[in-house]
DNA sequence: CTAAATAGATAGTATTACTATCTTAAAATA
DNA sequence: TATTTTAAGATAGTAATACTATCTATTTAG
């Protein structure tokens, strides 16, 4: 598998581009961590500047704020996600399958074959989970998305759409389907790992399987 | 129609419960307006007491922190669609039409005849479609809901759970599709208005109406 | 070998998120 | 009516946050 590998992200989402270097790349491992540790609100450059034993000012030439490396990240994600639903994509034809290689690389989206050194895939997700729909439920939604800044969500999004078009083309809202698909992903394992009387998922071992197994039976049914 | 209604909400929410003086329901009704102007990120109580004409202190009297007045919101509004629901469902025996109409109040969740003076419920339903989801998207939200304060939206998707599952008995996720149709109904009106490539659901006037469609065949479908 | 780029160090500011205390006005009660 | 709670205003102050500016030391590239 790649290794090493590197997501073009939106030029204007960071200062310099993190990826770029040894710094950047500590930067960004430790801030996935401590973003898990400290969630969004009390996460600070200061206090990610001590992790990784630099300071804040070399932070901000990075980033403009937090709210900057949370979406970063999240794109990153996005491109992640992107990236395994075409690689497991490659040489299928069968829409019906196609959708359900989605479904699993949209719930499960765990790294067996982790594609960089510097980005725990694993605690990305956690925190994607957790923190992810910040980076676009913010006051300035309209001036970011006009800059571009959502794209790779957008794309994603309209990937899965079209196939789901391509399975049923009688139906009627592929876009709202593909984007609550997850939506709901994310939310039915929040739910489940710390509300749960709002979902039939369990917060097991097994709860990715059990969620991607409620969104195939709930996809195939509306589309069928 | 009832005037002057007032909501029992969890005693721990609120230093002092704001519904039960004047200045608390001059409190309420401007921060509801300031959170719609500013987003939770950039509201501060000292912008708030500015508005209202008073001071930070005062403010704090009633609640510990802005994170509480959201909640406090939120949960209000949650009361609030519970009770929509059930003064509408009075006398219908039909799940499929009490089904129906629990998707209207979900969506629609707009104010014909408003309940309270300080409490504008159209701003309100602005507000919790943008921040709403931030009041337990939150690092201590294991902790929180030990002590209750989401009690509310739990009662509110049990008792839809429940009619789907009178409805349908065999259909194997009521609450993660109850759950689902909470946060889509919100969702699905945030990227019509800001992300419209993630959704079929256009800008416009008749978006509540569009989206209720759509959730009834979705929900239809799925039950069926 | 020199110039440019990168990060560290230090300092400083405005704002935020509070807490403490004291005073005044209004409402409740004796 | 007098008194005592209670609610809110006024003022002050602190620690942390979210930055910006500037200067120096070290690496890296041409």
């Amino acid at each position: 598998m790649a290794h090493g590998i590197k997501f073009k992200l939106n030029e204007k989402l960071y200062i310099k581009d993190p990826q770029d270097t040894t710094y950047g790349q500590k930067l960004l491992k430790h801030s996935i961590f401590l973003f898990h540790k400290l969630g969004f609100e009390s996460f600070t450059f200061k206090k990610l500047a001590k992790e990784i034993e630099s300071t804040e000012t070399s932070i901000y030439r990075y980033f403009e704020n937090k709210h900057f490396l949370l979406l970063y990240l999240t794109c990153w994600y996005w491109e992640w996600v992107h990236y395994l639903i075409d690689i497991n994509l490659m040489n299928i034809v069968d829409p019906k399958r196609k959708l359900k290689i989605i479904i699993h690389n949209i719930v499960n989206a765990s790294a067996e074959n982790p594609l960089t050194e510097y980005i725990n895939e694993n605690v990305l997700h956690s925190v994607i989970i957790n923190e992810g729909s910040k980076a676009y439920h913010i006051h300035d939604v309209d001036k970011e998305n006009e800059k571009g800044y959502y794209l790779s969500y957008k794309r994603l999004v309209k990937k899965v759409s079209d196939v789901m078009q391509e399975f049923s083309p009688n139906f009627p809202y592929p876009k709202l389907l593909a984007s609550n698909l997850f939506e709901m992903a994310n939310n039915q394992i929040y739910f489940a790992e710390h509300l749960p009387d709002m979902t039939e998922i369990k917060n097991r071992k097994r709860k990715f399987d059990d969620l991607e197994e409620a969104m195939c039976l709930i996809t195939f049914k509306l589309l069928k």
